[in-house]
RNA sequence: GCGCCCGUAGCUCAACUGGAUAGAGUGACAGCCUCCGAAGCUGUAGGUUGCGCGUUCGAGCCGCGCCGGGCGCACCA
């Protein structure tokens, strides 16, 4: 189904190409209700163009539109803009359309693409934090979208179970390991083995020796030590599933940096033969002479002791994405600080001859009240798990006080449902780039732009159904008498043009601010429209105006990885 | 020193990529339940968008220069 906007757009292009002038401009939203509901300021960059008088050029095209199905006579207004008021005819047939539309007016993408995004990434044998909030929350709301998008997302799991820390979690695992607390905590007890094993290596060199000999019989192969590897690893991966069940964020595979590692020498001899590499005070390292900002900052794939390091391995990682996974782009999620690696990364890349579209998706931090990386009082991180369990005490204590009369087993799924929404939804209905301080009292807050408050919306609706008792049943036809009907409709109809326009710039925040817009129209309309006590045929169209506000709540929710419960 | 990101109402954040008089929430104050869930709604108040030049018909957004904060810059990942 065609948005309006794209439609206006097609009608624009039209005009112009009648009107014997070149395209330019486009449609937009309506920056105020005064407006209209979409503008075009096609006139004013012709007049810049072709230095001519914008007003003049503006009621040249508007001669030329035919648009008068859909809208009231546009009107050209300050400079030589072009408003667009849809007319509510218009509005109502669309509703109505889009209530047997099962994509909810979202169109799927001109070209699927196939796109591999890799976020979370969490590290073996150390917790999930805080900061995995972010880069797990972005991805998987990204993979949503492009998936419903027609994209096909491939999801991957990056995850850190190669690397240097195993030589200190193997020693540490052959000398100070408790078993009885390995079965309790796992990750405790690897995190408590590396801990004594580190502090003794500082402390003693013998030990430091000894470590690094563990290290290089696991690269080499050594069984005892693949043994001990491969249960930390599988200790670990069981960990992070919990945690991933609880967040509702599922991979389609998880190639952690262990399974690159028999290509590395292979990607630093091609990088060498093609003359990409070359060696420098004992290790290979690629340059980049020729692009200012990376002139003195080399990438090193070798390290002078013939040891391989993240940037072999990610090189490895992006041949791997495009020759078997055939990637038409790759995404990748992290924090901002692994920005140059990756600008190098996919600097290599392209001068191995790869076209993919390499996309590094960066994000701020989650601040504590000190405005410094959210710790424990401690200093250290602060897990994931006590972050996501403590969300939902938080919410439980908060469902028990407002609605002591659900059963108890509802509770505790309406708990899980708002708890780990509201965290969710604080991290996604946010900008991306910038840090955001973490609190509890504003997350779980049923006022303002939070998941409890849209959770609550669709409470509200569904509930209006609970009352009436029947199945929906679609209305012979759609009437927007009052003011708040015809906005809420108007905004249901703009669902369709809001989520690709996450994909634009990678910003769920987009999304979360329309379904915030999308519930409180649809409070206006419900403080204003009484539904089941009206008469028809307003009954069936306010009816209908409940039901796609639930579908598409609902809905958008889901994109954003987030459920909405039918009681709370 | 170089590079990247951020700076918007007292506080927490938006602003659909250059559009018209910069919007929400929160806090404060004033209203609205014989009516579908008041977990809601309506109204009032709050601004030199860090500062200064520049480009443009038009700048929170683009360019240059400052000021503040964060992060990154050769063998950790």
């Amino acid at each position: 189904m065609e948005t309006f906007q794209a439609l206006l757009a097609r009608k624009l292009a039209e005009a112009l190409v009648a009107a014997d002038l070149p395209a330019a401009g486009g449609i937009e939203p309506a920056t105020d209700p005064r407006f209209g509901d979409y503008q075009s300021n096609a006139a004013l960059v012709l007049a810049k163009q072709r230095g001519e008088n914008p007003r003049a050029l503006a009621q040249r095209i508007v001669d030329h539109l035919a648009v008068e199905e859909w809208c009231e006579s546009p009107e050209i207004a300050g400079a030589g803009f072009i408003n667009f008021r849809l007319k509510v005819e218009t509005i109502a047939a669309r509703t109505a359309e889009l209530l047997r539309d099962e994509r909810l007016g979202v169109e799927k993408a001109a070209s699927s693409k196939r796109i591999v995004i890799d976020f979370g990434s969490p590290n073996v044998a150390k917790p999930m934090h805080v900061g995995h909030i972010r880069s797990t929350v972005l991805g998987d709301a990204l993979a949503r979208i492009a998936s419903f998008l027609g994209h096909d997302v491939i999801r991957d799991n990056h995850i850190g179970d190669w690397g240097t820390q195993f030589g200190m979690v193997i020693y540490g695992w052959k000398n100070f390991l408790d078993r009885a607390a390995l079965a309790q905590d796992p990750i405790a007890e690897l995190v408590r083995i590396y801990k004594e094993a580190n502090n003794r290596a500082i402390a003693d060199p013998a030990i430091r020796e000894a470590c690094r000999a563990e290290l290089v019989k696991l690269q080499a192969g050594d069984p005892d030590n693949f043994g001990i590897w491969k249960e930390c690893v599988t200790l670990s991966l069981r960990e992070f599933e919990a945690a991933y069940q609880l967040l509702d964020v599922h991979y389609d595979m998880q190639r952690g940096e262990s399974f690159y590692n028999d290509r590395l020498a292979g990607v630093v001899e091609r990088l060498l033969k093609s003359e990409i590499a070359e060696i420098s005070e004992g290790a290979v390292c690629v340059f980049f002479r020729e692009i200012p900002d990376l002139a003195d900052k080399p990438c090193i794939i070798r390290k002078r002791d013939g040891g391989y390091n993240y940037a072999t391995t990610d090189v490895a990682t992006v041949d791997y994405r495009i020759q078997d996974l055939k990637a038409d782009t790759i995404w990748i999620v992290t924090g901002a600080p692994q920005q140059l690696h990756f600008q190098q990364i996919f600097e290599i890349a392209r001068r191995e001859g790869y076209g993919a579209d390499f996309q590094h998706i960066t994000h701020g931090s989650i601040l504590g009240d000190d405005r410094k990386l959210m710790k424990t009082r401690s200093g250290e991180n602060v897990a994931l798990r006590d972050v996501l369990d403590e969300a939902v005490v938080r919410a439980r204590k908060i469902v028990d006080e407002k609605n002591p009369e659900l059963p108890e087993s509802d509770r505790a799924e309406i708990a899980k449902i708002i708890g780990i929404g509201a965290v969710k939804y604080a991290d996604l209905s946010q900008y991306r780039m910038t840090d955001y301080i973490f609190s509890w009292d504003r997350m779980l807050s049923f006022q303002g732009n939070t998941a409890p408050y849209l959770q609550n919306a669709y409470v509200r609706v569904r509930s209006i159904f609970r009352k009436a008792g029947e199945a929906f049943v679609p209305p012979a036809a759609i009437v927007l008498a009052a003011p708040e009907e015809k906005n809420l409709a108007t905004r249901l109809c703009q669902f369709g043009e809001i989520v690709p326009t996450v994909l634009r710039d990678f910003r769920p925040n987009l999304l979360a601010n329309y379904l915030f817009e999308l519930a409180n129209s649809f409070h206006g309309f419900y403080e204003a429209c009484s539904v089941l006590k009206s008469e028809e045929p307003a009954r069936s169209s306010r009816l209908a105006l409940c039901e796609l506000t639930a579908r598409i709540l609902r809905h958008g929710l889901k994109l954003l990885g987030i459920d909405a419960p039918e009681k709370m």
